[in-house]
DNA sequence: CTGAAAGCGCTTACAG
DNA sequence: CTGAAAGCGCTTACAG
């Protein structure tokens, strides 16, 4: 491979002085400049990645770690994380921890061994463990898409999931429904007492024997999950799903149960997912900003970074919102009028 | 940051026997070892990669290209890659390039400043007029999920994407399918041809105006592809989707025309994507082995790294398979007997 | 504006 | 089985 001490030969200068070319430091005359670019032309010459970063200390590399790829709230976020990367010059490692923690601690070790600048973890509860290994990390390390028990040792950018839950319940409360039920998932907690908290503010209740924890978070879940509401109390009159593919369960269970939708049974969702607007009835939701949140806590961290000084330990919340569709209505099952 | 030279002192060695206990090579006494491990223990040592890479010229990283995360195909594709990559204890370093060819091109030039001991594009056309530029590549290179086009100058590990055609062309013929349409995405000519090639060995044909380009690659755009489909030739009794957001798509035109799948309608979708199993009817399609093609390509590439050498240049084709589901059924409109 | 020196932290032959 | 030397390809002060 072709080194700078060759285009350095070849345009009759010291190596440095193609470095500073190249890095457009230092200062270096225009003709010499042009003799220097021309040479690493000519030999096509590239600089090596690995030997500026064991003279700089710097990767100009970042780490993610996210529990799964497969799910488009986490395929959003690495999309996000690379784009602020890319505009700032840095590469992205990317480690998927896949419910193995095993895996996780191994990939931790390895990114300690400094071939990262910095490492943000989405969500990742298979790593929760191993978190404690990173406290003497030398790189600045972040945490977002953090539901609950965010180690208070690192900075945190995530959505206020309480207020998600809140606004879910507070609409359906504008729509008029008082008996109401949840189906969550047991990550959930902060999302359902928000949603809890919209009635407990109207004087209302959402007991407990009406939250309903789903057997698993997917549709069948969801369905399951719902059948059990709707047995337990076929006085109800909208559901609020903690996540939206246990929304999608419910509508099928709706539609088994023969309630419509929104006319019997308003439903609700959580998180916005693309392929709830695609349901029949589509489906309201709880959007959460995933590619702010994401773009936030990489530039937190890229922050830090430029600042060669650890981020402020904060932590900072992106607001959601809901987005109505057509699965919820007022309640008393009138028909919508389809004229304006 | 403690280093090599910090454990050696520790234990009164050099630093060399330092390294060797760590790599586990050459002869070291296993009283040293002892003392070395116990240095590296108290003083919690960890080498550092990126001089290790400049000392070994490799990084253990290899760079994979694919346009989005955000669709399924690709992030299995993904997180298979990563776990051959995890098993042979490399790293994977991704980029998504989004349909921006510029950003392709700009971190391309990365990778190929030694960041990266392989690399492994998938499916990536927004690549193709920058792969020239890897032809100097000093690392091995290999593509993989390549439909169309795939250059000659690179391993190729993809699917036989005539065969995935022409396996959901036989079975809608073995069912009696004579009158059939197809809904395409222009990238998809050789399922195509797949296709129609199972007519014509029967001595029937598809004619190029049975053929109708999705105005997008989605269910939007199969659902235009199926109605012009549908309009052009009403006696149609199936349609193959060259992908299966656009047989979602079709799915729903048969709905609004007011045929029942599949008894006046039989759709075969491409991909096999998780979505298709929870459609309404569940949809028939041709899966293909995405997450095994994925391993094969990156242990192709491992294997050429261990050997130091370029990998064959050779192309591998996956085979797909047929997976019937309920979107599917004989000509004629006949109902299933639901009993045995 | 340009060059000589030292160093980043490791590994690779090669002596002893 | 262990150690002294050279080198991987850059960058960072520092002279001139």
């Amino acid at each position: 491979m072709v080194t700078m001490q060759d285009v350095a030969e070849r345009a009759g200068v010291t190596k440095q002085t193609v470095s500073n070319v190249i890095r457009g430091r230092g200062a270096v005359s225009t003709a010499t400049a042009a003799r220097v670019r021309a040479a690493v032309e000519e030999l096509g010459y590239t600089p090596n990645l690995v030997a500026r970063s064991l003279a700089t200390g710097a990767t100009r590399t970042v780490g993610l770690f996210v529990p799964t790829v497969t799910h488009s709230f986490y395929a959003d976020i690495v999309e996000a994380v690379e784009d602020v990367l890319d505009e700032n010059g840095y590469h992205l490692l990317l480690c998927t921890t896949r419910l193995d923690g095993e895996r996780a601690k191994r990939h931790l070790a390895g990114l300690t061994s400094r071939s990262v600048d910095a490492l943000l973890i989405a969500g990742d509860r298979d790593l929760i463990d191993h978190l404690p290994l990173l406290s003497e990390a030398s790189f600045p390390v972040a945490l977002c898409a953090w539901e609950t028990e965010a180690p208070d040792r690192f900075p945190v950018v995530t959505i206020d999931y309480e207020r998600a839950g809140y606004l879910a319940g507070r609409h359906l409360r504008e729509l008029g429904h008082e008996r109401v039920a949840v189906l969550a998932s047991p990550d959930h907690a902060p999302r359902v007492a928000g949603f809890r908290r919209a009635f407990t503010a109207d004087g209302l209740a959402v007991p407990d024997d009406a939250v309903h924890l789903a057997p698993a978070p997917t549709p069948a879940g969801g369905f399951a999950a719902a059948n059990a509401a709707l047995a337990a109390d076929p006085g109800l009159t909208a559901l609020f799903a903690s996540h939206d593919v246990l929304a999608l369960g419910a509508l099928e269970a709706a539609r088994a149960a023969g309630r419509s939708v929104p006319h019997d049974l308003s439903i609700v969702g959580h998180d916005d997912n693309p392929e709830v607007g695609l349901a029949r009835p589509a489906l309201t939701s709880v959007a959460i900003p995933r590619r702010e949140m994401a773009r936030e806590a990489v530039e937190l961290l890229l922050r830090a970074l430029s600042r060669s000084g650890t981020p402020a330990n904060s932590i900072q919340l992106l607001r959601p919102e809901l987005v109505v569709r057509e699965s919820t209505g007022p309640v008393g099952g009138r028909r919508a009028d389809p004229a304006g």
